[in-house]
DNA sequence: ACGGATCCATACCTGGATCCTG
DNA sequence: CAGGATCCAGGTATGGATCCGT
């Protein structure tokens, strides 16, 4: 974990394109087409375990990665994805073994300012370790069974991102049109927008701050 | 049905490089880059569903689409792929509603003579539909139990090329490294080599004969 | 000769997220 | 300004099968 700590903070005040080119990244220059590039650059950087598995980024030590894009004054400009959603099964999950809670039990938090829009000249800024504190967790927790709730019992096209105050449920999908199968009224399924549970930015704003 | 068995019928005796022409596919020079091809024009000569779906190739007629490669004689060179194993899922599943006998109730066989090698000239047969008959359903059954039980008792390791009369099970996958979750002993989930169920040549061999 | 190994394409899912318009 | 829409990569699953070494 020590060690951890220190190459996170050894990656303060690089820039994603002196990052880019120790790891042999080509960035490209729309920064549209490399959304998910920044987290990426930073797991290969910390050597964070690759992709695809269902296991935290940093396994041994049960700890997940989580860059966020700031503004000039270190606030997030975004929410945070957690997790997507598993719509046929989430109705038999419970908070404790969820795996919104697996994720956010121990999270390393890098910021990274989106100013300016250019990927390469993007800097790094200082990272942060983090787990919920009580009150927060209960926070959590409440969002998470209103929110699983609902989808369980059939109605996740009745869900907005209006609801819940740290954790919210948008779509997470190529577009629109996309189309996975979930829990309908009365144990029918139906075809629904595949979707995941983020974090607010005010609560991130928080956490970045040490004020959680 | 008819008509699905009028315009099976007009493509005998074509080559597939007519067919290739007709559809507007370029065909690939080595046959051993296009494996599936002969499949794939076949279907889209008879306006056959194309992938993914879980559906029969021909929903609304029930009935499923297979090519089988033939020697000079008739005879099938290959054995002829039924379905992937969901080796986590085939401990519940019982034959009657099993995909290998939802596959197998109503095929439309089509024999395409893989003499000369070069794909284009290969010169498509008189196709058959075929149902499978009470004897031979009692072997396909017996066989099916056999294998998925393996399966389902967490042996699917155990299982060899060599079981079963008519149906076995062999690897399908992009390489011998694949792996998926499968059903271990004693309800362990284990990681082994995707696997399929395939119909032996000398099955399909009868079939095209007329002798099933 | 055939059992194990392999090839191609498409779709879906997850994980990395940010874009953008009313 | 934030909720809905979208972008990319990589892995897995399935469906179309045939290749090839022992």
């Amino acid at each position: 974990l020590a060690e951890l700590l220190l190459r996170a903070g050894a990656l303060a005040e690089r820039t994603l394109g002196e990052l880019a080119s120790a790891l042999g990244v080509l960035l490209p220059d729309d920064p549209r087409r490399g959304k998910g590039i920044p987290g990426q650059l930073i797991e290969r950087a910390l050597g964070a375990a690759a992709g695809g598995a269902p296991v935290p980024d940093f396994e041994a030590l049960g700890v997940e990665l989580k860059t966020v894009p700031t503004d000039e004054n270190g606030r997030p400009r975004e929410s945070t994805f957690v997790c997507s959603i598993a719509a046929l099964e989430i109705q038999h999950e419970e908070w404790e073994s969820s795996r919104v809670r697996k994720k956010l039990r121990h999270v390393l938090w890098v910021p990274i300012s989106a100013e300016p829009a250019e990927l390469a000249a993007r800097r790094i800024g200082v990272p942060r370790l983090w787990r919920p504190c009580p009150d927060d967790e209960a926070v959590l927790r409440a969002d998470w069974e209103e929110l699983a709730g609902l989808c369980g019992a059939g109605a996740i096209d009745e869900i907005s991102g209006t609801r819940g105050r740290f954790l919210q449920v948008r779509p997470k999908a190529a577009d629109s049109r996309a189309r996975t199968f979930a829990q309908g009224p009365d144990d029918t399924t139906i075809s629904a927008l595949p979707r995941g549970f983020y974090l607010r930015a005010c609560f991130t704003a928080r956490i970045l701050k040490g004020e959680s």
